[in-house]
DNA sequence: AATAAATTTTAGACTTGTCTAAAAATATAT
DNA sequence: ATATATTTTTAGACAAGTCTAAAATTTATT
């Protein structure tokens, strides 16, 4: 039986891996995890043990086919999760996710599935990111970076880089939300701020901003 | 904060409190947790420290008010979660208990209470034992094991004694549910079994059955 | 009331997951 | 290519929660 520390670590290592696309180093664990690099080293060697991992000493870890599943089914459920929160139960996008990483660990096969059905089947989460299915494959919709359009074009937010709760608060301040259209206006070449324009009114955006918003062109 | 560990005893403490109603034994909690008694006095002593029990050495333990607290909040979400997962998702009151057993640790009072609104504040769970409101107070109403039901008398079963998935197995198979009406038809005093009626049919029941179902009188 | 039986506690050990500090290996820079 | 900096691992410690075996206490029995 996996315990809920190896989940996270998993769950880490999927994350990682995808942002990078490699093996994953020791330290990039510890920091994502904000835990020491010696605890990583340690349960790098559980996980190797399990068969969950690859781990070369001094060379980080991949994840095996066996860890990627486990892996791919946790995100899984916390998505899953998070879209009942939000469509069901009246929470907001930016207070799902300390509940959805404790909801992430409940094992029941049947449950996950009956809330599958219940929300009808959902592709993506609150924020717009895909959820995995039962056997752990994604299907990416391409999707750029606002900070990446270039003036006069159209394009609709499908989702965001940084989910935290402070970034969500800023997009729900400006009534910026998934499916909302935005226009490019100008950019700023000093700061690489840009003006968009949105519900038919302007406004201006940082480069932090638009990096961490992602659209799909029209 | 609260761990997972120090939850489940303050809950079976809770649960042998109302049962025996007193103090405790450090046996009892061993048995009803299937660890050892060993395990028990350790796990006192902490409860002791956190002002969540009262304990004497060899003298059991008792709730505090802010273990009390504790412990029918678990319950509490305990019981709305089967409700939920019987109401919401298609599970039989033989399949909720061990997914509550997870869900019930779940931190966030956010949850709960939508989880509460979203079933319309139901009173009791599947198996008719009564829900801890949001201060712990239950309310519970009067009901009385079958067996000592009188011939000829006129009853509704309400509820459960033993929820185990067994004996709800044995309840669907003859089709008896919360709300079965149900007449004692005769009593067979060498071993206590009796004959009952059922949706217009006779059923012979023994007495480890009876015991193990309440009803109200009508 | 003394002895036997049962219960409860203590002492010491083990596992999991974490940490610090020091050592080893790898990567970087001059 | 050698010295320096960074990363990673090892070694040893600690807390939580559990266990076994032995000692202490309480309860039951005669």
């Amino acid at each position: 039986m996996i315990t809920l520390s190896e989940e996270n670590y998993l769950k880490a290592i999927y994350h990682l891996e995808r942002q990078i696309g490699g093996t994953v180093s020791t330290n990039a664990i510890a920091e994502k995890m904000d835990t020491k690099a010696s605890s990583v080293t340690d349960m790098s060697k559980k996980l190797a043990d399990k068969d969950y991992v690859i781990y070369k000493k001094y060379q980080g870890v991949s994840l095996t086919d066996k860890g990627h599943k486990i892996a791919a089914n946790v995100v899984r459920k916390h998505r899953l999760w998070e879209v009942f929160l939000v469509e069901k139960l009246n929470f907001s996008w930016d207070e799902v996710h300390d509940v959805a990483e404790q909801l992430e660990h409940i094992k029941s096969p049947k449950l996950i599935n009956e809330i599958d059905a219940f929300l009808e089947f959902p592709t993506h989460d609150p924020h717009g990111d895909p959820i995995p299915d039962k056997d752990g494959n994604i299907f990416v919709l391409d999707k750029v970076s606002l900070s990446k359009v270039a003036i006069n074009d159209l394009c609709t937010c499908v989702g965001v880089l940084d989910s935290s709760a402070e970034f969500l608060k800023y997009l729900d301040k400006y009534k910026i939300a998934l499916g909302t259209q935005i226009k490019v206006l100008e950019k700023e070449s000093f700061d690489e701020s840009m003006t968009i324009i949105i519900h038919d009114s302007e406004l201006n955006i940082s480069k932090a901003v638009a990096n961490n918003i992602y659209v799909k062109m029209h």
